[in-house]
RNA sequence: GGCCCGUUCGUCUAGCGGUUUAGGACACCGCCCUCUCAAGGCGGAGAUCACGAGUUCGAAUCUCGUACGGGCUACCA
């Protein structure tokens, strides 16, 4: 590629940017919206910027930027151009920039598209409850400050009076039609919009200003937001023709809903992905279910991997409603993925990371023995939702030689007078095929067994089940061959004694 | 109050004027597999396409109203 065809590339390539405030955790909600962005970028070969839009400095920390960043990369959302890694068009942070939003607003009054406002937030709020009152249909800025003579407010601005920056709505500017990528042609009378402030009087630079100038002055093509944006899209493309630059694409997507159909709030559970990430969720299945949440790649497909939704990825088929989080459908999403590993892979991924963390296992546990935790995997794989589950699903590994047994669990199991010979006739069983070192796994385990419940008439649940329960102290576990296998000969046979020795005890 | 947006099974959605007795997925129910729990396979129930008019030979799909929900109307973003 010579120089000036990278030129034209770059000139016509796609930018987008993801700008969240650092005013809390990244939400689902926010989280969808940056991977709407991402994938868009991605699939049309474009740039994907970071900024962080921090504009109200009493309401934005640096440990949210932070953990907003991290939530990022735990996404998988890669940027091209941020504040941590600079690029082209920056500084990538709002509060670095105050300086070019002050010279552009100052630019706008010499040009006589922005004027300087005296009136105080009380006269404001006196003037809209008068509206209001009135029922006036219009009950924004009554442009008061619009007819000072330039000069005379130049003067009042200099001699220190407090003061705003408003920006002019051309008068008889008609229509503002705002061109939608999921909505379509959204049509606004600019007669409705009043002349807003583009600028504080504590110096700083309000939202619809701060973004466009922001927007404009880093390329962006294609403003991917929320929904709530929209209103507010016709004061932007106000600024936009001010400052004499393009306007960009808009696509306006919905809000999420929690599960009463009310938006997302606490009260719904997790909301920020930093408690998905901590709940254990992958990561890549929970930008799946959020991809699918308002956007469609088909009438069938429901797993989408991120390398796949990076390429397919477009604005037609994002849906224009509002849509309701649904946990489940997220988990169910989560178990496909887990589903799809293989066993190594999930022995490496899932149970060792969960194990460790939950003081079961040492750093490095699976690697001494491969074969056992990849036996493991298959068996704990098909059972677990998310990967936290892993811990009480692997439970009957770590309960000794003599487990704790549930009430419930003996009562229904062991309580009766099949459990004995049942246990005899195993323990038996196992011992002999332990000796016979042959090997002790789990088809000779359930060969070995087999035979067993005829030869006692006993019924197979309830042979099987006096097993389950002494070994496990639970009416619940993994299929039994496998698991006697992973227990080894050894523990096996010991929580067979032990539980022989309660029924006796017992009785 | 004004302006804007939205409305297809409980949920996410497919559908862009006839191919639709409205398709898929989650959830739910049943059956199969089976020593329990899962996973898997098969099947079922579930949407008069918010409502009402209109355009049309024909409408979930186009138009207009109504209702309900949401947003903006801030020196919040």
């Amino acid at each position: 590629m010579t120089d000036s065809q990278a030129m034209t590339a770059t000139q016509n390539a796609i930018r987008v940017r993801f700008a969240p405030s650092p005013t809390g955790k990244l939400h689902v909600g926010g989280a969808r919206t940056a991977i709407y962005n991402w994938a868009f970028a991605r699939a049309n070969d474009g740039v994907f910027i970071l900024r962080i839009d921090d504009t109200d400095p009493t309401r934005s920390t640096e440990e949210n930027t932070q953990i907003i960043l991290r939530a990022m990369r735990w996404l998988g959302l890669d940027w091209d151009e941020g504040p941590d890694v600079g690029g082209p068009f920056g500084p990538y942070r709002q509060a670095d920039r105050v300086a070019r939003y002050k010279e552009a607003a100052e630019k706008l009054v010499e040009e006589g598209k922005a004027y300087y406002c005296f009136c105080t937030p009380e006269e404001l709020e006196a003037g809209r409850k008068r509206a209001h009152e009135a029922k006036e249909e219009f009950q924004g800025y009554n442009g008061a400050c619009r007819k000072l003579d330039p000069a005379e407010a130049k003067a009042r601005v200099a001699a220190g009076e407090p003061h705003t920056i408003r920006i002019k709505v051309p008068e008889g500017r008609g229509d503002v039609v705002v061109d939608d990528a999921v909505h379509g042609q959204v049509t606004f009378n600019a007669k409705e919009l009043d002349d807003f402030i583009i600028f504080r009087s504590d110096d700083t630079p309000t939202y619809n200003f701060a973004t466009v100038v922001d927007d404009a002055d880093m390329r962006i093509t294609h403003v991917i937001r929320g929904d709530d944006h929209l209103s507010n899209t016709p004061r932007q493309v106000i600024v936009y023709e001010a400052l004499k630059k393009p306007v960009p694409t808009f696509a306006h997507i919905s809000m999420i809903l929690g599960e009463d159909g009310k938006k997302l709030s606490k009260r719904h559970g997790a909301t920020s992905v930093e408690e998905y990430q901590q709940e254990s969720y992958e990561s890549e299945a929970f930008v799946n279910y959020l991809a699918l949440l308002g956007w469609s790649f088909d009438d069938k497909t429901t797993i989408i991997p991120r390398d796949v939704l990076a390429r397919e990825f477009s604005l037609n088929r994002v849906s224009k409603n509002p849509a309701t989080f649904d946990s489940k459908k997220l988990n169910w999403i989560n178990e496909q993925y887990l589903l799809a590993m293989t066993d190594e892979e999930f022995a490496e991924k899932i149970l060792g990371p969960q194990l460790v963390l939950a003081g079961k296992e040492e750093e490095g546990c699976i690697s001494l023995r491969p074969e056992w935790f990849a036996l493991l995997a298959s068996v704990i794989k098909p059972r677990t939702k998310i990967a936290g589950d892993v811990v009480s699903l692997t439970e009957f590994l770590y309960k000794g030689d003599a487990p704790e047994i549930e009430e419930k669990a003996f009562n229904k199991m062991l309580a009766k007078e099949s459990a004995k010979p049942s246990l005899v006739a195993a323990l038996s069983a196992l011992q002999t095929l332990e000796d016979k070192a042959s090997g002790f796994y789990a088809d000779a385990i359930n060969d070995a067994l087999a035979p067993l419940p005829e030869e006692l008439d006993i019924s197979r649940g309830a042979f099987y089940g006096a097993i389950r329960v002494a070994l496990t102290g639970t009416l619940v576990s993994p299929p039994m061959g496998e698991m006697i296998e992973l227990l080894g000969c050894k523990s096996t046979c010991a929580r067979i004694e032990a539980a022989l020795e309660k029924i006796e005890t017992t009785a």
